[in-house]
RNA sequence: GCGGGCGUGGCGGAAUUGGUAGACGCGCUGGAUUUAGGUUCCAGUGGGCAAGCCCCGUGAAGGUUCGAGUCCUUUCGCCCGCACCA
């Protein structure tokens, strides 16, 4: 290398402590409401602030920072906010184990994560910090609960629900996770309570089908949503209750919901869950009593998880009583067995051994009829049965349920038909039964309502009081909000609910004493409009203005995990649409794109945790090779979707490649200035054809890799991008070390180092910033900086190397000039083939402009 | 069982639409510079052997095509979500 002006060494704790108070000082990421750019919302998942942020936060923000500064060096006003969830059990428990209040470890913990933040240099507007726990916050959540009260959309019910016994609240259905409470894994009880709900089954349908609209999320989440809301379409049936003489009918009814109204004819035995008031009633007084109460003893005494397991036996009493099937009018015999649920359709359930593999076992076990009513072609049942109309064959000698689909037979007037989900049997039945007025199709969603109720004290206070006569009543809007007491003693296990002062109150509408709710709500209703609250957080009339969320809305990128897959991304969704339907906004969705990035695991392979103590927090990376290697090593170690492994060796070559960059940006700027260009100019008259071979083909590369870099920008892959501005940095110091000083073309040193700088300023910030203020000479910052604009004419070189095939193996590669016509460069790769053609007979030749020529030749 | 996704060097991973597989980085090998290197620079690095204008290579086997990591069929393996949902 030539003798340059000695460059400066990069000291990264130096520089970053620098522009980070001078961005603070310049309020240099503030969103504008009022420009013309157009606008470009960047977000991640705001954290729950349980202590410092870990590596998964710092992957997450380090995403979402990249897309906000790229966009903004790309013309776009940007919304790039930050704030907290800041409700929940963890600051709760703390509170009462270190006697103290749960605001204040809060607060404490979100102002150790602010400080983290800024280390980071992530472009936050600050100005728009949002705080869950902030009054000013959480009284428009009771806002929307109250107007959500008034359109029918919340509601009070006596159910039974999931009791966590070490959190001491009732969890959502959403909030069990494999049969275990999501936070503390312990198992929960099923209590009968009064809760209260949020009506998400009314957008069940339009849930489900604006998964369609959103092209920018991932399918896995799509797919999970889906899974989750569980439509299935079928049909709902009733069946007449027989008197207790086991065949003439009564005037009572019980209705079952099936998906297979195809297989009614194959029925040979009725269902109840052992939970079922019917049953208990259908059993009382008879000598079938002591047998249904002991199943349902042993049923709730075994753990919801061990029941759902689906290897487990199923249990089965029968009940002494019939129903009668509406089509074959035999008497069906009605059991309770412990694989059916009370919660699911009608909670009941028609056994059709034949159809249904549950249905079969159960047969089996109890010695019950498996009438074959469906068979395939091959089977020779079908041969025998295929015409036959009523049933002669009541049982078979399967191991196994008819899977596959088949043909009815033993089906009556159907008999002959398809059947299946969906199938022409299934048509043809359900027309039948609607002519009868004894069936009706139906569709069944397993999404279930959002309990959101918490009997915990650190949440939002539900904005209700319960009244000895006039039932539950609001609390008037203007009351709003309803503050969490702050002088509870937690440490005592004072809760709210024994709390005079904050439940004693007067009736809004009657003014006698009446009790305020002590629920509060579950944190999940927080973070449901967080998004939205960004868009005018300062405003006290209302929780937002629709100019502010005209102006901002939808979010265009949204990064977080993957766990939040169902619980957070359907609830927002939810709360979307109901705010759309109060006229507060026009949005359908709230998420425009979603990237759900990858765990950060310890160097083994395993989930970083304290137990384990594999936690790698991120100042042990920030201290030694400061904030920008770290986001950079972040960014290119895997693809932001994937998990990746912690490995010191990636920061530590992640360094050597930003300090390698500083030297070679400060060598083209001193050779820009040795030829009286100033560092970065990069508009200095730049004439590619003046430039020697190794300048021409710097140049080249500066806009082929340019080019690549934006496009990989453009699809979020950022180790692509990265890897790019890497080769660029490669180029550059080999022409630094192949042309000496005075060769050396200084507007194309200039522009070189103005688009390494510009290019990697959304990765590396504050190294960009400083390269851009003192080895490129400008004075604003590099965050105002237009994005390069890079040419694919010039990207392209006068002349290539293409492949040349024999038969569509590469035999060879020639050198051509990238204009060459196709006769030239099939003459050319003939030529390159040279005896491999001999005594060959040329039948075809393909030309892939740019790449290659495969001659086709016998 | 249902749904979604993934299999490419020693490792992380590249390969917009079918068109030169292995970019970039880590690691490793050799060389240069240095008093020294956890520095920097240069070169090499999928496998094989007869060392070539060679052969084989993207989990496996077929297929479509001039041409397949990419498309189709079958199959093996892994990961994730839901699940006695009728």
């Amino acid at each position: 290398m030539a003798k340059e002006a000695e460059t400066v060494s990069y000291d990264a704790e130096a520089i970053e402590t620098k522009w980070q108070a001078i961005w603070e000082k310049e309020e240099t990421f503030k969103a504008h409401d009022d420009s013309n750019s157009p606008k470009k919302y960047v977000l991640e998942m705001f954290p729950y602030p349980s202590g410092d942020l870990h590596m998964g936060h710092a992957r997450n923000y380090t995403i979402g920072d990249a897309m906000a500064r790229q966009a903004h060096m790309r013309g776009f006003d940007v919304l790039h906010p930050m704030g907290f969830d800041a409700f929940g059990l963890p600051a709760e428990n703390a509170a009462i184990k270190n006697s103290t209040q749960a605001g204040k470890w809060t607060y404490a913990n979100m102002d150790q994560a602010i400080t983290t933040m800024k280390r980071m240099g992530f472009s936050y507007d600050y100005d728009r910090l949002v705080r869950t726990c902030d009054p000013e916050y959480y009284k428009w959540g009771q806002w929307a609960f109250l107007k959500m009260w008034e359109k029918g959309l919340a509601y009070r019910a006596t159910s039974p629900v999931n009791w966590c016994p070490s959190c001491n609240t009732v969890l959502a259905n959403e909030q069990v996770v494999d049969g275990k409470c999501w936070r503390c894994e312990s198992v929960p009880e099923k209590r009968e309570l009064s809760q209260w709900y949020l009506k998400i089954t009314d957008y069940a349908q339009e849930l489900l089908d604006d998964i369609e609209k959103l092209d920018g999320w991932p399918e896995n989440v799509k797919a999970q949503q889906r899974n989750w809301i569980g439509r299935s379409e079928g049909s709902e049936i009733d069946f007449t209750l027989a008197d207790t003489d086991g065949t003439s009918p009564t005037d009572r009814t019980i209705t079952v919901f099936t998906t297979r109204a195809d297989t009614l004819f194959g029925t040979s035995f009725f269902v109840l869950p052992p939970e079922s008031p019917l049953a208990q009633e259908l059993v009382a007084g008879t000598e079938y009593e002591p047998a249904f109460l002991e199943l349902k003893k042993s049923v709730e005494q075994v753990s919801s998880v061990e029941r759902q397991g689906s290897e487990r036996e199923k249990h089965g009493v029968f009940t002494g009583r019939y129903v009668i099937n509406p089509l074959t009018e035999e008497p069906i015999p009605i059991w309770v067995a412990d694989y059916v649920l009370l919660d699911y359709g009608t909670g009941a359930v028609m056994g059709v051994p034949c159809g249904d593999q549950r249905d079969f076992d159960f047969a089996r076990k109890y010695g019950l009829a498996i009438p074959p009513i469906i068979a395939t072609e091959d089977d020779p049942l079908y041969e025998q049965l295929k015409d036959e109309k009523n049933l002669v064959v009541r049982d078979v000698e399967w191991d196994h349920a008819m899977n596959a689909e088949g043909y009815l037979i033993q089906s009556g007037e159907f008999t002959g038909l398809l059947g299946g989900k969906h199938s022409p049997a299934v048509n043809a039945i359900n027309a039948h039964l609607a002519e009868r007025g004894i069936g009706r199709p139906k569709v069944q969603f397993r999404l279930r309502d959002w309990l959101i109720s918490r009997q915990r004290y650190w949440g939002t206070p539900i904005p209700m009081i319960h009244c000895e006569d006039c039932g539950d009543v609001p609390v008037p809007y203007e009351d709003l909000p309803v503050r969490l007491p702050d002088d509870l003693n937690l440490g005592a296990g004072e809760t709210l609910a024994e709390y005079a002062p904050f439940y004693e109150c007067d009736c809004p509408q009657c003014g006698k004493p009446a009790k305020r709710i002590t629920d509060t709500m579950d944190t999940f209703a927080d973070s449901s409009w967080y998004y939205l609250r960004y868009c005018d957080p300062h405003n006290d009339e209302l929780p937002f203005s629709h100019t502010s969320v005209d102006r901002w809305m939808t979010v265009d990128n949204y990064i977080g995990g993957i766990e939040h897959a169902i619980l957070h991304l359907l609830y927002s969704r939810f709360w979307t649409k109901v705010m759309r339907d109060l006229g507060m906004i026009d949005a359908d969705e709230p998420f425009a794109n979603l990237l759900c990035q990858g765990m950060v695991k310890d160097s083994q392979g395993r989930v970083m945790s304290k137990s384990l103590g594999n936690v790698v927090p991120p100042s042990s990376v920030i201290e030694p090779y400061g904030a920008d290697t770290m986001r950079l090593a972040i960014l290119f170690i895997a693809p932001s979707e994937k998990d990746f492994d912690w490995d010191e060796e990636v920061v530590a070559g992640a360094n050597r490649f930003i300090k390698r960059a500083w030297r070679v940006v400060w060598g083209l700027a001193d050779s820009a200035r040795h030829h009286g260009i100033a560092g970065g100019n990069a508009s200095a008259e730049l004439d590619a054809a003046k430039l020697d071979t190794t300048g021409a083909e710097l140049f080249r590369r500066l806009n082929e890799m340019g080019l690549k870099c934006t496009a990989d920008f453009d699809r979020y892959q950022f180790n692509t991008a990265i890897s790019a501005v890497m080769e660029v940095v490669n180029d550059a110091s080999r022409y630094l070390n192949a042309v000496e000083l005075e060769q050396r073309d200084g507007a194309l040193c200039a522009r070189v180092a103005h688009d390494i700088v510009t290019m990697l300023a959304p990765i590396c910030p504050h190294w960009a910033e400083e390269l851009y203020h003192e080895a490129l000479g400008f004075d604003s910052s590099v965050y105002d900086e237009n994005w390069p604009l890079f040419d694919e004419l010039l990207a392209q070189s006068e002349t290539i190397e293409m492949a040349v095939q024999l038969l569509g193996k590469v035999k060879a590669r020639i050198r051509v000039a990238a204009d060459a016509s196709e006769d030239e460069l099939v003459a050319e790769a003939q030529q390159a083939l040279g005896s491999l053609l001999d005594g060959k007979t040329i039948r075809k030749t393909i030309v892939v402009p740019g790449r290659l020529v495969n001659i086709v030749a016998n």
